[in-house]
RNA sequence: GGAGAGGUGGCCGAGUGGUUGAAGGCGCACGCUUGGAAAGCGUGUAUGCGGAGCAAUCCGUAUCGAGGGUUCAAAUCCCUCUCUCUCCGCCA
């Protein structure tokens, strides 16, 4: 959510925005339930010094009063109700709208109205030359007995998938060797230092985290819409919902809670199966593993204070690249414009791998900041002092793809694949298994 | 699923109707003391909203898990929900 504060002051600035962004929303509606709401408010903390004043008058006398005094005191409980149910319902339309409200773009991300708008960068690794007509992954993972989604049919339905023999290893390895990566400081510093970032080395901590998640915490997280894209469970008795991405329950983790400035930044690294509907996607994909309705995710999440906040997303880019560069695989970086960053977003970068069996650069990544914007509701706040001054402020959130696994391991079946239809281990995944080389 | 105990400030913990935004302790900050430190002493130490002021600050209001109720008045009484813990049962 964003902060009513900042947009009374510049209401065009985020009228401007929300355009940019695709985002249809009546700002001067929400100004004027504002303006509504805050004389209501006086108006009840008004009739409230009344009643504490008329209480007060009790005090000496030790609860001796009068009937003429009882009944003073219930007409001025009677307006304050009035006015109360009155502020009630303006604040529950001005709640509404308010969430509608996206979250402002940062300075530069380019203006757009679609994914085609975003900005590709040049081949950070260069796509491979093969003297053989590549094929894609799943025409060797089904020749290779490592993907079996008929049977996965049989008892889930489409876009599930049993996941087997080496495949499984090789997720396992890249788990682990991706935990091993984020909890080096040494490999941090590095990072950092190479890409001339002012931050500090903290490693992340690795999480296993709940997959699913309370309505209000997931509205609040301003992840739940679209829902038609979120499973739910127990819609009745629960009101769970399974997550869509490790970020929904990582992020949420802290919600209401006040950390001391020396606690940040705090950052996870969080290995967790991601639940999709994919709804409105029928018939694209549906080779293979690259769009499931079930995937498993090694993602990072960050929160830190304001003006680290910028630095701690541009941190996030530079672990996924330097991730891509260890396994070797081919990609470039997306640059994605004011209508494809999303509501909550304040920045968003994509990293797409070079897949030769689709002859096309996909998605594999994404990093998100958000400002302050999903810590207002969440009430993820940090006490910051000075000298002689301390004060409470909102933190700031990043999450970010680490790996995701299933499109991960398809490009490196891709990218990795001999004439001879094996595949080769990427080098650093070797150690962990069994220093075999191929699949 | 059955039975019980709890949720108070950064933390621990007192508090069964008005003098409690909340005792006491810890922690933290500043000052005194010291060659410096520890100990000791003193002072301060929540946040949201609205208002006044250049400002330090002041005024009003709300907040003791959440919501509702009783009352002139609720951290305190009643109801509902929720979370944590203990014991029993079931179970990976």
């Amino acid at each position: 959510m964003i902060d009513i504060k900042q947009l009374r002051n510049n209401p065009d600035i985020y009228k401007d925005n929300a355009r940019k962004k695709g985002v249809e929303v009546d700002v001067d509606q929400l100004l004027g339930f504002d303006k509504e709401l805050q004389e209501l408010r006086s108006q009840v903390d008004e009739k409230r010094r009344q009643i504490n004043e008329h209480a007060d008058n009790f005090k000496q006398t030790q609860g001796t009063t009068s009937p003429e005094n009882n009944e003073k005191g219930r007409a001025l409980k009677k307006e304050k109700g009035d006015l109360e149910h009155k502020l009630k319902s303006v604040q529950l339309q001005f709640d509404e709208l308010i969430k509608k409200v996206p979250n402002l773009r940062w300075q530069d991300v380019p203006d757009g109205t679609s994914e085609a708008d975003n900005i590709n960068s040049a081949p950070v690794i260069q796509p491979r030359t093969f003297d053989f007509e590549p094929k894609n992954h799943w025409q060797i993972a089904q020749q290779r007995m490592w993907i079996d989604k008929e049977r996965a049919a049989k008892v889930s339905g489409s876009r599930f998938a049993y996941i087997k023999g080496d495949l499984v290893k090789l997720q396992l390895a890249i788990v682990q060797f991706t935990m091993n990566v984020l909890s080096n400081e040494e490999v941090l510093k590095k990072i950092i230092k190479d890409n001339s970032l002012s931050i500090d080395s903290t490693p992340f901590t690795p999480v296993l985290p709940p997959l699913m998640l309370k309505e209000f915490v997931y509205d609040e997280m301003d992840r739940l819409e679209p829902r038609d894209d979120r499973y739910q469970v127990g819609e009745e008795k629960d009101h769970l919902w399974l997550q869509g991405s490790a970020e929904h329950v990582v992020g949420s983790m802290h919600r209401q809670e006040k950390f001391n400035e020396a606690d940040l930044p705090i950052r996870y690294i969080a290995y967790a199966t991601s639940f999709r509907r994919e709804a409105g996607t029928y018939g694209k994909d549906t080779e293979g593993i690259f769009r499931m309705h079930q995937f498993d995710k090694l993602e990072m999440e960050v929160l830190s204070v304001q003006e680290s906040g910028i630095e701690e997303h541009k941190f996030l880019i530079a672990i996924q690249e330097y991730l891509m560069q260890q396994l070797d695989l081919p990609y470039r970086v997306v640059t994605k414009c004011a209508a494809d960053i999303g509501k909550p977003n304040a920045r968003g970068i994509d990293i797409e791998a070079w897949l030769p069996g689709q002859d096309k650069y996909r998605e594999t990544h994404t990093a998100d900041y958000m400002t302050d914007y999903q810590a207002r509701r969440l009430k993820t706040r940090v006490r910051r002092s000075t000298e002689n001054d301390s004060k409470v402020e909102l933190v700031h959130t990043n999450d970010a793809t680490a790996f995701a696994l299933g499109r991960t391991m398809i490009a490196i079946i891709e990218n990795y694949q001999t004439a001879n239809g094996g595949v080769r281990i990427p080098e650093v995944l070797r150690p962990y298994m069994g220093n075999r080389e191929v699949l």
